[in-house]
DNA sequence: CATGAATGAGAATTCATTCAT
DNA sequence: TATGAATGAATTCTCATTCAT
């Protein structure tokens, strides 16, 4: 062990993790993991790229650190929501509520959470293929409302939140391993269950602050 | 034009693009639009890669046609679902169990609907952090469980439903352009009134075949 | 030796290779060597592109005979001129009448002769230099017309024509190899001199028709 | 920004950009814009194919850079005699003169100003095609000459002169746009008289040094 | 320590040519 | 004999990562 690093050097080194991290955000906000190309976050950090190697053993470590450093925060909110005062149903609102209001008003890192940028092409058709899936569920949420079955509401929202809901139920790493016949099934029926009863039930606002 | 086309010829025509496009599509579940490399398809197809050049115009082409084919499909027996007979409810339920059962029995396909794979550790990443936002949402469910507030359900499905609504009503392509702060609040309610409702309402089974 | 080929065939024979050619003369009028592939003669043939092997031995093969087949007409016609009657400042004035008027009404295949278009980057970058080396040129003209020095003329063609005279025969096929320094000098006067002379000389109409 | 690039440093740079133009230069000498593979350029240039794009966008762009360089130098030397001191004739002698005395003693490079080499078959049939142009002027000058009419002269170059000429006014992109008839028939009749003047008036020497 | 020049492994795409049918 | 499907070599361009200075 030879010398200890002075205050100001770690403070130093502190700085530039922050700083690409922060340049590396940036990045990721506007083009996701594939703008990310080292040589930019290094640029936007006012850096070399050779520094970025000295804090991140690689540019998928910088993109895991990056994403983590923002959802971080996001993470220690809900916590305290969770862990606060109220009733659930109230803290599951104003935890819905605190993520979806901070990621309309924040810079769209939201999106590296979930999906990569691909060619122009492929995100039309991804986009297309979704707003098709969405359609069919808005026609029977009109009818439905029509017909007094279900209550008023906004469908576009509703049909977002559906189609939403059972493909990160079915694909996402939130979805129980169901390998089994019977494990599919019960998946299933929580999924059609979670969304029929969504759109059912009275808007009564019970939950709302 | 001299001779005309075998009956044999044409079968083997519309064999490659069957061909390719199945091999397109095992890849694609395997490791998305960018495992879909060509000379890996026209490996998977047995073929030179100068033959998917003769089916398709270039890689995002063959992508697109390859989504598509796979979710006309799934399309059609919505479409019918969401035309035919029974209630509303009965309806969406219906759909969103089709959907969902031939998605679980299925190649992965879907995958390649929504997210585009990077390297594993990003993956890796991505799902963790959304592991991290259902835990919470868990956390409440459980809580308001215990406490009678909520009916007893299958908190990880509820759990990724919600994760799934939100994010996909926040930054898809169903998510309705929010630039206003009025309509960014009226989105924000929108989907805490579809995630509350839905864990809130008696699982009573309405729209159950 | 087994069957004499009848008649017929052979017409037919002669027919195709007619219609490969005019096919290629079209492509190459439209985009150059490059732009002849040989899908598309055998298309704009209406005809397989195996057939195009059955008569030329390889693409290169074809645009030389599509080329020469082009150029035979107008040598004919040139040499019927430099055999003919009249003076030779009025054949010469013919001759180069003839072809002139030739490529200026005909379908642009002249530009085959000379030059293969590139990326479009490339061609401009071509022509820029070309305009620059032809507007020095077209300044001299005009002080030299203003100082009576040369007879008034058309300064854009002359321009032209001079940086035409000079490229050409430097580096043209026609350039006597000019390999020892003696050579040079000669070759190097000669072009000066004809230049000089081509726009000091009145514009006497001497050869016209 | 922490360092300062060393002077050393600075120099290789510029080097490098020095000799990625000099191989590229003797590649487009060698085999014009089609032989200058990226590849080819790197290799001349003892490095990487990635160091190519550091300094130039792309190939056509490296092309664009090399013909530039290239021709740059002689556009000032020509601009200056233009612009010099002298008679019209002397300086058009003087301006000719000194980019033929130069193009001459250089590489070939001229060349990939005017046209685009493809396989030597091809380019080998342009040749005979102009060679067979220019045999006909010949012919109609050793007449001329022989009869008088013509002064003597070097029947060769005047020969390549002309057809240089006339190809470069109705091809080049000094061509004047000749869309009617009209304009067609006075660009027409300003080669004729170009060409026949310069070969009709007498060598006096004119303009010469 | 910091730099950024240098590397080179891929990946997409084109097209002349061949050859089974 | 005529077809056109099939091949695959060749070429451009990108970018994560390394390492001499």
């Amino acid at each position: 062990m030879a010398y200890r690093r002075s205050a100001l050097m770690q403070e130093r080194l502190a700085d530039n993790r922050e700083r690409i991290l922060a340049a590396a955000r940036r990045r990721i906000a506007a083009q996701g993991y594939r703008g990310m190309q080292i040589a930019a976050v290094a640029a936007e950090a006012g850096m070399s790229t050779g520094m970025i190697y000295r804090y991140f053993r690689s540019k998928a470590e910088l993109f895991v650190e990056a994403l983590s450093a923002a959802i971080g925060q996001e993470l220690k909110l809900l916590n305290a929501i969770a862990d606060g005062p109220g009733s659930a149903r109230q803290r599951l609102y104003a935890a819905v509520e605190c993520f979806t209001r901070r990621a309309l008003a924040g810079p769209g890192l939201a999106y590296a959470f979930i999906a990569e940028p691909a060619e122009a092409e492929v995100d039309a058709a991804r986009i297309e293929v979704r707003q098709r899936l969405g359609d069919v569920i808005k026609r029977i949420l009109r009818q439905g409302i029509d017909a007094g079955e279900f209550p008023p509401q906004d469908v576009d929202a509703s049909a977002a939140c559906i189609v939403g809901a059972y493909t990160e139920a079915l694909i996402g790493p939130l979805a129980p391993r169901a390998e089994r016949v019977k494990d599919r099934d019960r998946l299933t029926r929580a999924i059609c269950d979670f969304c029929v009863r969504a759109v059912s039930a009275p808007a009564d606002g019970r939950g709302r602050p």
